[in-house]
DNA sequence: CTGACAATGTTAATAAATTAACAATACCTC
DNA sequence: GAGGTATTGTTAATTTATTAACATTGTCAG
């Protein structure tokens, strides 16, 4: 199914706030009320859901248990997909913890590292494999997703041998620019953009 | 001066990577050299720049120095801006980690806590405060922006503490969408949402 | 039973962002 | 110094994303 990008990106946010609607035993929920707790508009939700197909019962808003597992049907793979962390810092032990707990088609099987320290211990929940193991473990584990949080100059050289060793997506937290084929998914995120914007809309909103 | 919120991303995003041609001795650099360091195309490179009014000198490219200076003139404010991490866990940690000998007019002066094991003491670099004090302490440090890296369960009082407390920009980095007064400019992260639209776009270039 | 309503699904309009196209210009070569 | 070239700045076109508009439909009150 093609969806734009922030479609996908939406649908996941819906899912997890479906999911805190089950948790408040909220059973239907109307699409404004979906877009007041994301903060967006009640067509765009709307907009959305028919881009995947799904119909609420008129006049009952949408059955969350329902709408969650269809939103599943789209953003999830069918069987789930290994997933690791390189460069297990204060960053990569960030994310980590997101995982913990979330029962879902994306397992974090694995994180790698170069410190001696942390190597083979299980860190935030994952095991710490060394730098120099990857291409093997990454080929056993069949590691299909990496999340790179390494110090900057090791970025480039991370993301090629992720590629080589059969990473088919890639999440770059580290403020370096990645090149990677064509085949291979790749999204940024920087946080010092993200910072600078911040204080760039403070400065003119001061003005 | 009024610029898409894109563009500010991206201007952030030129200065650093000037910043690196300074690094390697390159004085001058072409809109497509530029581009292609950080993978997007030229003509958005000199869209930008027109935006901000910037002129090369023909034929040799853009005069490095000077450009970096002509972006910290759009998007720096005038007198330096204090910033304030609430929540240093480990990704309050990481976020402070980028600010170590960045010298810049955004000041990380104040990390806030509510663990007795991290309170009065320097954590990553600066030094952390008690929940109790942010009323004091913001006011006292004249703190601007608040990087909100708490567990999701605080995020909304924390967003609400901040902003009672003259935060004009949040960045906020939980799972749990905020709500703020139309004068603070707010910017939402969410790192699930990376990592599932990751695996979607996976699984959608395999089949 | 029926009229009013509230909420949806969808098409059309608008706005934002990116890309293409191209004239202008300085430099280099011969 | 004339011609060719590489690069820019800018306008126009395209694409993508968001918002508005509205007909449709099931539900409920009376």
């Amino acid at each position: 199914m093609k969806l734009p990008g922030k479609t996908v990106e939406r649908l996941s946010e819906y899912r997890r706030t479906l999911l805190g609607c089950l948790g408040e035993k909220k059973n239907f929920i109307f699409s404004h009320d979906l877009a007041a707790r994301l903060h967006i508009t009640a067509v765009q939700v709307r907009r959305d859901l028919m881009l995947i197909g799904y119909s609420s019962v008129q006049r009952k808003g949408y059955d969350v248990k329902e709408l969650i597992e269809k939103i599943g049907t789209i953003i999830d793979s069918d069987e789930s997909m290994n997933v690791a962390i390189i460069g297990i810092g204060n960053l990569g032990r960030a994310v980590a913890g997101y995982f913990k707990g979330k029962r879902s088609k994306l397992n974090l099987v694995a994180s790698f590292d170069s410190d001696p320290q942390k190597i083979n211990k299980v860190i935030s929940g994952v095991k710490c494999y060394p730098h120099n193991d990857m291409e093997k473990v990454m080929k056993e584990l069949d590691i299909r997703i990496a999340i790179i949080t390494v110090p900057p100059d090791y970025a480039k050289e991370i993301a090629e041998e992720a590629v080589r060793f059969g990473v088919k997506g890639i999440l770059n937290f580290t403020t370096i620019p990645l090149n990677v084929p064509s085949w291979v998914f790749l999204e940024e995120y920087d946080m010092i953009t993200s910072i600078e914007k911040v204080a760039f809309f403070v400065k003119e909103n001061m003005i």
